[in-house]
DNA sequence: ATAATTGCAAAAGCTTTGCAATTGG
DNA sequence: CCAATTGCAAAGCTTTTGCAATTAT
């Protein structure tokens, strides 16, 4: 069974949730993604097997797999209103977003894991989660 | 001279732009902000020196300085519907964001630059900017 | 003089919400 | 059964835009 269904079906038997067609349609459709689709985007090609579906309903399991830490949200700086997502189970990735084409790039960097460190031994807080976005001109842009 | 007064009439000269009192006004009212405000932050502070002012010029005002790079406009996981902005004039810093209180604390972090020179060596393209992102539990919420 | 900028009001665009109808456990 | 979830339509909020009036140069 898909990862997502799986996790789902455990947040939901902790929370008295339920499993609805719906919800596993859109479980679904966002593994079939890659990149870091829209609401919009999942929104269609969860139609093209339910045209009933909803966006309301796309954007509740949004925020709500947002909330048990199944997906992160992501914004980019070429469109600021729309959030985008990718699923946590990703290694952990960080972004590089070309602003010319405004392609995302995904890459590792364990950097990250020393300055989470450094702010936590500095400060005395205690750092959940880090990301890194780049921005700049893309190889295919660049030449 | 203010910086973002300098900065601002240098940008007018080469563009044919002009110098209003609303934009005097509203590169000040930044200026005099230590953290990072928002547009209608702005616009209140601003307002109760010239109450015709209007957000609208706020936005617009905020939108050239950003073209011009003057300003860096942020996004939040607290509120992601609204822009925040600091100064480029300040040191290269990056954001941690408190997940209970919303606190944000800025901090620099030399490993950036390493990240970005891994980047650009690894996939030949440009990285023109770099933003760390941390979100956790400030010292005074962790206690 | 005249082109840039402003204020105003309206529109845009993504996301959320209230509520009656539906449905999963 | 009955509480959780959905679809629908409407609202919410930040940001943008068209246009006539104003203003800097």
């Amino acid at each position: 069974m898909s990862t997502f269904i799986q996790q789902a079906k455990e947040h939901l038997q902790n929370s008295g949730g339920r499993m609805t067609s719906q919800r596993r349609l859109i479980l679904q459709t966002i593994e079939s993604f890659t990149g870091h689709p829209t609401a919009e985007e999942i929104y269609n090609r969860a139609r093209q097997m339910d045209a009933n579906l909803n966006l309301s309903t796309v954007y509740r399991t949004l925020r709500w797999m947002e909330e048990n830490e199944m997906i992160n949200s992501r914004q980019f700086k070429d469109d600021r209103r729309q959030a985008r997502f990718d699923p946590t189970s990703r290694a952990d990735h960080h972004h590089f977003q070309c602003e010319v084409c405004g392609k995302i790039i995904e890459f590792e960097a364990e950097q990250a894991e020393q300055i989470k460190q450094q702010f936590e031994n500095a400060y005395e807080g205690r750092v959940n989660s880090i990301s890194v976005f780049l921005y700049g001109i893309c190889p295919d842009c660049e030449s």
